[in-house]
RNA sequence: UGGGGCGUAGCCAAGUGGCCUAAGGCACCGGCUUUUGAUGCCGGCAUUCGGAGGUUCGAAUCCUCCCGCCCCAGCCA
């Protein structure tokens, strides 16, 4: 099962209320609507990362919930930025998060011949203007945060000239820069985004979809609340930064021959510990090149995390977990990670692989038997079946599972010590044997045989259970673990750039792992856990001669904290 | 110093005048179970809701003042 194939609608539907879902809960009780229509709008100027399926799941999921529906609408308005590799990928990002826009999927710039006409009715109605100051002057005419801005000598221009010099932008006669389109409410007001905000600029540009077919182009503010009034949307959803625009969204609304009436609804944006959610920093991750690409598996993107290995249901039960408010949040992302290991551990089947092999000698098996054992491929998933082990005369275990002099808390393998290898038996240390550096080289151990399976018949137990990988069987592997991509809760937070802060074990390699051969049979997009250690997937880098893992996540690790406490 | 927001446990977040001596999750700390030191289960974790006054029989919820944090001066979104 591919993560994507998991229902969306599993996840608690109760208690998950907050002050929006409040909203259209009381429109539609009120009768002030009568659907709920929502849209998801990316601007396609990168890719998403998971502050974005934070609002996916809001948007698609209240649409659900309600009965209505939701849209992918790319806020298509700067051409200077948007490329269609953006709008591929999102996309694809959307659909594998498990949400689908059916026959909804449109573009701001479908829009523009209309708004277009809607900025020349503006005009008409002596509500906007065409002013010829220089970005410079409009800026020192905008005034400050505390003092009021100054009228542009163009603002009480003719609309008939403005309608005429408008035309004149549209059809190319001028320069990037020389003239916008302004419209005209209140250059002293409290709020600057009501100070005569420019609504159309000049930009001899290519888009991606309309070619070159214009050289002016709304921008936000402009072209947001009006898309969302011809796609009747219902509630236009978005992040707290845009609160002060709401008066001019509602203006515009009013005073243009819109079909519907729209209102926006704000909410705070993610931002999670030890890592970076702004679209600028990502780009420059990406193109300084901190991390390999849009999809490194440390980037906290949509890509990033599917090929992480990260389960699509995880992050929609993550978003669904956190809540939606209006306060500024910064989660730990533990809180994400945790939501990983809930899924994982009922949906992924397990295997058995060594990291950092040490070689045993089971001196009292056989040299040339091999017998197959069977193993759960999930303890707590009797219909995940089972699957063959290979076991034979020797065996890879893990370094970190033998201590030659172990401390009072370790009850894995040492000389003498009697444990049980998964699955397996009861195996006991007889001699470690070391090079000239005094390095321990391998094991030399005994089994019993009355312990196949891993129980022995006289009741006896056993302290630790140890996995391992018949060396003659095993498939060999590269795998890739991973820590968080800054070494800071926020990254950039103290005086210092978040470069400073990246972290430079973010990305560690092992070579030379030793997998269980079921492993060799690994498929792309399913994320298994290696017993005792974590939850992997294979890269898509992998080779039929190469396997390469990623490490998802790793189990908790309580005796880390044990040794950690000393 | 203008405008817009937000302040409930380490991190999120319910709660909208009496059932709140404040839900749930994450984190953390104990105990039990366990062929993953995983999982699971049980228990603990705010007499207090940014602070101070006030209204009320009664306030996290209403009023006043104060404090702290975030956003806005792109022809970005």
């Amino acid at each position: 099962m591919s993560p994507s194939d998991t229902p969306i609608t599993t996840e608690d539907d109760e208690g998950s209320r907050d002050f929006i879902r409040d909203i259209v809960h009381e429109d539609l009780n009120s009768g002030r609507k009568s659907s709920v229509v929502t849209r998801f709008p990316p601007e396609p100027n990168g890719y998403l990362h998971i502050g974005h399926a934070k609002s996916i799941v809001l948007n698609f999921g209240i649409a659900e919930e309600f009965g209505g529906r939701c849209h992918l609408r790319f806020d298509d308005t700067n051409p200077a930025k948007e490329e269609q590799e953006y709008i591929d990928a999102i996309q694809e990002d959307v659909r594998w998060l498990g949400f689908n826009w059916g026959d909804h999927l449109y573009y701001t710039s479908d829009y523009f011949e209309q708004l277009y006409v809607w900025a020349q009715h503006l005009i008409t109605e002596g509500l906007a203007y065409v002013d010829d100051l220089t970005a410079d002057e409009i800026r020192e005419h905008r005034g400050t945060l505390t003092e009021s801005g100054t009228n542009s000598p163009y603002r009480d221009r003719a609309p008939e000239e403005s309608l005429d010099l408008f035309q004149r932008m549209r059809a190319g006669e001028f320069e990037n820069g020389a003239k916008v389109l302004r419209a005209k409410i209140d250059m002293s007001s409290g709020n600057i985004n009501l100070r005569d905000p420019v609504i159309y600029r000049i930009l001899h540009a290519e888009h991606p979809r309309t070619g070159k077919d214009w050289c002016i182009y709304p921008n936000y503010d402009f072209a947001h609340g009006q898309s969302d009034a011809i796609e009747e949307i219902t509630h236009s959803i978005c992040t707290l930064e845009f609160e002060d625009h709401r008066p001019l969204y509602d203006w515009l609304i009013k005073n243009l021959p819109v079909p519907s009436e729209p209102h926006q609804y704000e909410f705070a944006r993610l931002n999670l510990t030890y890592t970076v959610l702004s679209k600028r920093r990502l780009m420059q991750l990406v193109n300084e090149g901190h991390v390999e690409g849009w999809d490194d598996p440390r980037m906290p993107t949509i890509s990033g995390y599917r090929r992480r290995g990260y389960p699509a249901a995880a992050i929609r039960d993550f978003a669904g977990r956190i809540g939606v408010s209006k306060s500024n949040a910064t989660l730990e992302v533990q809180a994400l990670e945790a939501c990983v290991r809930d899924h994982l551990n009922t949906h992924a089947e397990r295997r058995m692989a060594v990291l950092n092999p040490l070689k045993v000698v089971i001196e009292n098996y056989p040299e040339d038997q091999s017998e197959e054992l069977d193993a759960l491929n999930n303890p707590n998933d009797e219909t995940a079946g089972k699957r063959k082990v290979p076991f034979s005369r020797e065996l890879y275990i893990e370094r970190d599972d033998f201590m030659e002099d172990p401390p009072k808390k370790f009850f894995r393998l040492a000389p003498g010590r009697e444990v049980r290898l998964r699955y397996a038996y009861f195996v006991t240390c007889t001699e470690a044997i070391k090079d000239d550096n005094g390095e321990i080289v391998e094991l030399r151990c005994t089994y019993d045989p009355e312990t196949k399976g891993g129980n022995a018949p006289d009741g006896r137990k056993v302290k630790a259970t140890l996995h391992w990988v018949s060396t003659a069987h095993a498939v060999g592997a590269r795998i890739h673990q991973y820590e968080h991509l800054f070494t800071e809760e926020i990254p950039g937070g103290g005086a210092g750039d978040f470069l400073e802060d990246i972290n430079s074990n973010s990305l560690s390699i092992l070579t030379g792992c030793k997998l269980e051969p079921a492993l060799q049979n690994a498929k792309h997009g399913e994320t298994v856990q290696f017993e005792r250690l974590g939850y992997f997937c294979l890269d898509k880098t992998a080779t039929s001669d190469e396997l390469v893992f990623n490490q998802t996540i790793g189990l908790r690790d309580n005796w880390a904290k044990v040794k950690a406490k000393g």
